[in-house]
DNA sequence: GCCGTTTTCGGCCCGACTGTTTTCAGTCG
């Protein structure tokens, strides 16, 4: 977990190093490089052992230093130094949608503004509006940022959630090898598309040294709550994490209950009254006796319906669904035949074809479509014509090397701001498989944007609408667009949807799938990846598919190689 | 601060949009 805390204080210089004016390509250079440290595929102390840092991209001589002067010491100095050049609160004003470095340096040099409660307060008092290049317009969008703002805070995206829970489980584990089970409980367990904090539940005859190995673990910065069988802590990553041990006959209960969700639970709860019983953590009661059911697939026998797993707990009508023997037979990772979505070094991936090929193979795929931006996505090095059908053309001589695997030539085309795509009809009827999607124009109003989706879905080359409402979790509000009627014209014109399967998309959301699910609506569960490490993503995209009550036969990706032809043949 | 090179400096994704201006700065993606 290096990893992260050097990442994190990276973040901290570039934002201080912006604040007080300084180069930005050597803020961007600290941001850069703590991105690349944050993405856990790396272990900074390994390669710092190996003096391999240097490998990393983006990591020079300098950073280089720098990361080893945290590993040996614990300290960065260059950090504090900046942080007495400036207040380092400051730093939250970035997050406030509106407001950037510039912004900041006026607020700060004029009014000594240095969080986010004198920003409010200096708005309200109509203050901002004072300062030059600052009117009545931009202060109150800041008050709507810091609206927008205070809505987000605090959760954590499916990935951060789910490094984080394993640091703390193999630490508790490392710890007490003779614990029976340790299991990650809450709403990271139901696959939440973000995680607020974490729950663990233990299962020990004797709880004290399994609270004790939790509240003294090396990651705690304050132990909010312990008692016998129960403690909060606050961990140094700003994370909540609650842990409850029980007796090992009563972990299917304990499991089940803090699994959740809230309204799952009370259902469940309604159900077990209307038979006699009361469930609770701590077994089930009935007439004075209490029973345990030694795992959740004999709880929920017991109460008279079919297992429910964690992903659908939502109070949704899986209950329901499980006392009548309906409830789907939800999608599995090894259902997925093939990643749809990903971008090579040919725009703005960091892969070779071949790469993305070997990569795909590995994780026992049957094919991948390599789907680069189109031309007018600049900023992504959108392909021209001419290098699409160059591309096009060098996948076709690779997949003459393959026996068992497909490459399939593939484009990600802008749906421009008019409805019209970025290419003619006459080149994507070339392409393998083609998806649309927008990533320009998000502040159209609902009819436009609508109106604009909905004509890529109706061109016949169209197969995939990527990330449909254009969401960043936590950072950028999905687009205005009628999610009802796209999913309407979805089933109608057999276009498939994307559930993007990245953490920080996750786009469409869960209640949206099942939603298109009972119209018919076919579905993508794709990565997006630009570099082959995210393929691994693929995980985060089937838990929202199982959200959605998804199943095999939902998704296009887990056809075989023909029967996904025949099914782009057709669509 | 990184990195590649017409190789030890000079560029670093570039254009749209908005608001505050009066020709441009800031923010965003």
């Amino acid at each position: 977990m290096n990893n992260w805390e050097i990442a994190h204080m990276f973040d901290e210089i570039a934002d201080l190093l912006d604040i007080l004016g300084e180069n930005p390509y050597k803020a961007r250079a600290y941001r850069r490089a703590a991105h690349k440290l944050g993405n856990a595929y790396l272990d900074v102390e390994e390669l710092a052992e190996e003096g391999r840092l240097q490998e990393i991209p983006g990591i020079g001589s300098a950073l280089e230093k720098k990361i080893e002067e945290y590993l040996k010491t614990g300290e960065l100095k260059y950090l504090t130094q900046l942080r007495k050049k400036v207040p380092t609160s400051l730093r939250q004003l970035l997050l406030i949608p509106g407001i950037g470095v510039k912004t900041i340096q006026i607020i700060y040099q004029h009014l000594g503004i240095t969080n986010l409660q004198d920003l409010e307060v200096a708005a309200r008092k109509k203050l901002l509006r004072e300062l030059p290049g600052i009117g009545v317009k931009t202060e109150q969008a800041i008050m709507r940022g810091l609206e927008v703002h205070v809505l987000r805070r605090r959760r954590m995206l499916l990935h951060h959630a789910f490094a984080i829970a394993g640091e703390i489980e193999s630490h508790i584990k490392d710890k007490l090898p003779g614990l029976a089970r340790l299991q990650i409980a809450g709403s990271l367990r139901r696959g939440k598309e973000t995680v607020g904090d974490l729950d663990f539940i233990a299962a020990a005859d004797n709880p004290s040294p399994v609270v004790d190995a939790f509240t003294t673990a090396p990651f705690v910065n304050d132990v909010v709550a312990a008692g016998e069988v129960k403690a909060t802590i606050m961990t140094k990553w700003g994370v909540q994490a609650d842990l409850l041990v029980v007796k090992p006959e009563f972990i299917a209960n304990a499991l089940q209950h803090f699994t959740g969700s809230k309204e799952h639970n009370i259902a469940l709860r309604g159900i077990a009254r209307e038979q006699g019983f009361k469930i609770s953590e701590h077994g089930i009661h009935c007439d004075g006796q209490v029973t345990a059911p030694a795992t959740e697939e004999e709880l929920y026998r017991q109460l008279g319906m079919s297992y429910i797993p964690p992903e659908l707990r939502e109070g949704r009508g899986e209950i329901e669904a499980a006392q009548s023997g309906v409830l789907p037979n939800p999608l599995e990772v090894d259902d997925i035949k093939g990643d749809l979505h990903v971008h090579s070094e040919w725009s703005d991936g960091v892969n070779t074809l071949e790469e993305l090929a070997q990569s795909a193979r590995e994780r026992g795929y049957r094919y991948l479509a390599v789907t680069d931006h189109s031309r007018s996505l600049y900023v992504a090095s959108g392909l021209t014509e001419e290098r699409v059908l160059k591309q096009c053309k060098e996948i076709r001589h690779l997949n003459k090397g393959f026996t068992d695997f497909h490459l399939l030539a593939g484009i990600e085309v802008e749906i421009l701001p008019d409805g019209s795509l970025d290419f003619e009809d006459e080149l994507l009827a070339e392409m393998d498989i083609v998806i649309a999607s927008v990533h320009s124009g998000f502040n159209q109003d609902r009819e436009t944007i609508t109106r604009r989706v909905i004509s890529a879905l109706q061109n016949e080359h169209v197969d995939i609408i990527g990330h449909p409402t254009g969401r960043l979790l936590g950072r950028r509000d999905p687009y205005d667009i009628d999610v009802d009627v796209l999913l309407e014209v979805a089933a109608e014109t057999g276009t498939a949807l994307e559930i993007n399967a990245s953490p920080d998309r996750l786009d469409l959301n869960d209640e949206y799938v099942h939603q298109g699910k009972e119209l018919g609506v076919r579905f993508a569960v794709n990565t997006d990846a630009h570099d082959v490490y995210y393929l691994d993503d693929m995980r985060y995209g089937v838990l929202q598919a199982r959200r959605g009550w998804a199943e095999r036969n939902d998704i296009i990706n887990t056809l075989t190689f023909e029967q996904l032809s025949d099914w782009l043949q057709r669509n």
